[in-house]
DNA sequence: TCATTAAATTGTT
DNA sequence: AACAATTTAATGA
């Protein structure tokens, strides 16, 4: 894994259907719309990518058009700790953007990404005058504080089948993710990563799962047959 | 468009 | 960790 690229500018225009997965510029008027896409910036993101580092001052709040990324803090020893994944749809740093300060986590990817960036003084000024953006971003920050909570009970439970129950659950959240919808492109390696298990253990999960019905394994990805499920269903030892 | 080949991903030990 | 089987992507006629 190559850990120190840095996220490369390659400027690109977003097509139509891009544009459409970014959530909030529906909630925009159209003069705050144009403001917004003129100054998003859009770079592709090979995989192992940093988007952003911890301690390096706030650029861009960010957002993911498609690909994987994740999110990861460092404990006192320096290990790496993975925090969330982020499929499309999903945007972050907002906290970090609305104080101006310096970013409190990594996040890269894991695979080849799409990524776009609005400006830090953008963001402000959609935050003065967009009713509709606030919304957004409060609707945002309750959102990840649930996630976050969940994912305190996650990392205590020793059930691996449980553990990737509830982080495929996180993944399909349709109000942080919108992009994902029934399927999540991920490979069995990217989620075994993000949730700290071995592949092997992942796959068999998956299967347990699939057999209950509560997911389909598709190559590249998986489909969600039953979200409550995910989110509720006590399996047994 | 089809056939062939390489690469990626999955299932299993 | 290694291996075989399967699926997709890429290539070129």
């Amino acid at each position: 894994m190559s850990s120190d690229q840095t996220l490369h500018q390659r400027r690109r225009t977003l097509t139509p259907a891009e544009l459409a997965g970014i959530p909030w510029l529906a909630l925009l008027s159209p003069a705050e719309r144009d403001i917004a896409v003129a100054d998003l910036q859009i770079s592709e993101a090979q995989p192992g990518d940093l988007v952003c580092r911890i301690g390096r001052p706030v650029t861009y709040w960010f957002g993911v058009v498609d690909g994987l990324l994740k999110m990861s803090g460092e404990n006192a020893d320096g290990q790496a700790l993975t925090f969330a994944g982020l499929p499309p749809g999903g945007w972050f740093g907002e906290g970090t953007v609305l104080k101006r300060e310096i970013y409190r986590y990594n996040v890269q990817t894991l695979r080849k990404s799409l990524v776009a960036g609005l400006p830090v003084d953008t963001f402000h000024q959609l935050l003065d005058h967009s009713i509709g953006f606030n919304r957004f971003v409060m609707n945002q920050l309750n959102e990840r504080l649930a996630q976050f909570i969940a994912a305190r009970e996650i990392d205590r439970m020793n059930n691996p089948d449980l553990r990737v129950a509830r982080s495929l659950a996180a993944l399909f959240n349709p109000a942080l993710y919108p992009g994902v919808g029934e399927v999540l492109r991920i490979t069995q390696q990217e989620l075994a990563y993000l949730v700290g298990l071995s592949r092997q253990r992942v796959n068999e999960a998956l299967a347990a799962l699939a057999a209950q019905g509560t997911i389909r394994v598709e190559y590249g990805g998986l489909r969600v047959l039953d979200l409550p499920a995910l989110r509720s269903r006590i399996f047994s030892q």
